[in-house]
DNA sequence: CCCCAATCGAGAGCAGTGCTCTCGCTTGTG
DNA sequence: CACAAGCGAGAGCACTGCTCTCGATTGGGG
């Protein structure tokens, strides 16, 4: 966890500056290939150098994985951030709205780097924890937005199932994410909408749902329109 | 698509077992090491047969991994049809609540397996028309519970987002799977509630929600407790 | 009945992979 | 200025999917 010196000599620019085009060139194979398949040595090839020079740069394959999870996580956490930001602070129907279609788009626009962050894990392979944060940005902004809607004391529609002591305390570890207040009704909500957001983008994308015979696009709105209103979400203050 | 001819030969029978013992083998390997990383020689080497007699039996990797695909889909359908046969049929919140659990249990029992079914597809990878048929037994089984309920009479909270003529025609090829009624308001929230079901178990599984923090045993009873409550499901006739 | 073709298992081989090790060259530092 | 650390390149190992060929076996038609 040691800061890295700060790079002063010409070595020093000239490896941080490799690591980049090794990290580029990985992108560029990732948005054709996907994760299993991406090949260091073709990595190297494209670079135009030797496959054990790569080697100086990232110890192994799972690292540049890693790196390019890392770079996904935060390449996805900034589009929704950005979402969100473009969106008036007060309309937080707009804003979730915003953010959730940002986030289909972006895995629609990056398939494989979807697939990298929240399709099956590389076998024996485990996330080390620089990934943590980078993960946690489109959550947070998530939640950001609902903790807003507590805020500003908007209502949820009454609540049919009663949360169980157990289940608040199962999920409680997630608000530590976000500042503000946060019920436990919402937060349950929000948990499962979570859930459905991520599961109707691997079933569009992965084609597990009746491939091809719906049409996502207009499904996905209504989706969106009904966790909407399940967040109890409208125009504040 | 024509039917093979009966086994009769000595060899037909051979091949037949051969094919089976290579399958087995296959899933064997699957329960441990993962799609992407399933070796077809290492399943030879099992056998003790040669890497190129197994071509005999599957003309690539894709193929073999095909079968298993579809021995997947059988398996869970089989699973969660057999959850489903294990309720009294009038008793549809007990239907559902043992359904989605049987999906979970199923998925948590055979991590690679749903990995193989509901994970990141294998690259360059169609999924031949065979695997179709199987792939919708689970959709099947939830789609008559609700079916069932429509059919009672049992109504639906007071729609809070009208659904769009579009939608309903996007989702509508989803209808055909299922032979009984099943109203508009009730599919949409059907489609919903898989794709809910199935995130949830990616993000469980594939470990992209707050690993390992989250109790989701009890997280997934409060999950189908509300997915059994949206869906308007109570006991019947 | 028997022969010929179809089928099969085994082995070698090709192209590709991740990764390691060694050998010189370059570069920055004490 | 000398020396050590960092670097690129190449060879090599063990593994993969897949193809081809070569005998051996087997089963059906003349």
């Amino acid at each position: 966890m040691a800061a890295e010196s700060a790079p002063r000599t010409a070595r020093d620019f000239a490896r941080i500056e490799l690591t980049r085009s090794i990290l580029a060139e990985g992108r560029r194979q990732l948005s054709q290939v996907g994760p299993g398949e991406l090949s260091l040595r073709a990595v190297a090839r494209e670079l135009g150098m030797a496959s054990s020079a790569v080697y100086r740069y990232f110890p192994s394959r799972d690292h540049l994985i890693s790196a390019l999870l890392i770079e996904g996580y935060n390449e996805l956490g900034a589009a929704v951030e950005a979402a969100d930001a473009g969106e008036s602070p007060t309309r937080l129907t707009k804003r979730m709205s915003a953010v959730l279609h940002a986030v289909r788009d972006w895995a629609n626009a990056n398939f494989h780097e979807y697939a990298l962050l929240f399709g099956s894990p590389i076998p024996g392979y485990v996330a080390p924890d620089d990934t943590i944060l980078p993960a946690q940005r489109v959550p947070i902004v998530l939640l950001r937005i609902l903790s807003d809607a507590d805020a500003a004391g908007l209502p949820l529609g009454s609540p049919s199932v009663p949360i169980p002591r157990a289940e608040k305390a199962a999920i409680a570890p997630v608000r530590v994410v976000v500042d503000g207040p946060l019920s436990d009704e919402r937060l349950v909500r929000a948990v499962m909408a979570f859930s459905t957001l991520i599961g109707a983008i691997s079933l569009e994308l992965f084609g597990h749902l009746v491939n091809g015979v719906i049409d996502y696009d207009t499904h996905f709105d209504h989706v969106v329109d009904r966790m909407v209103a399940d967040l109890g979400l409208r125009r504040v203050r």
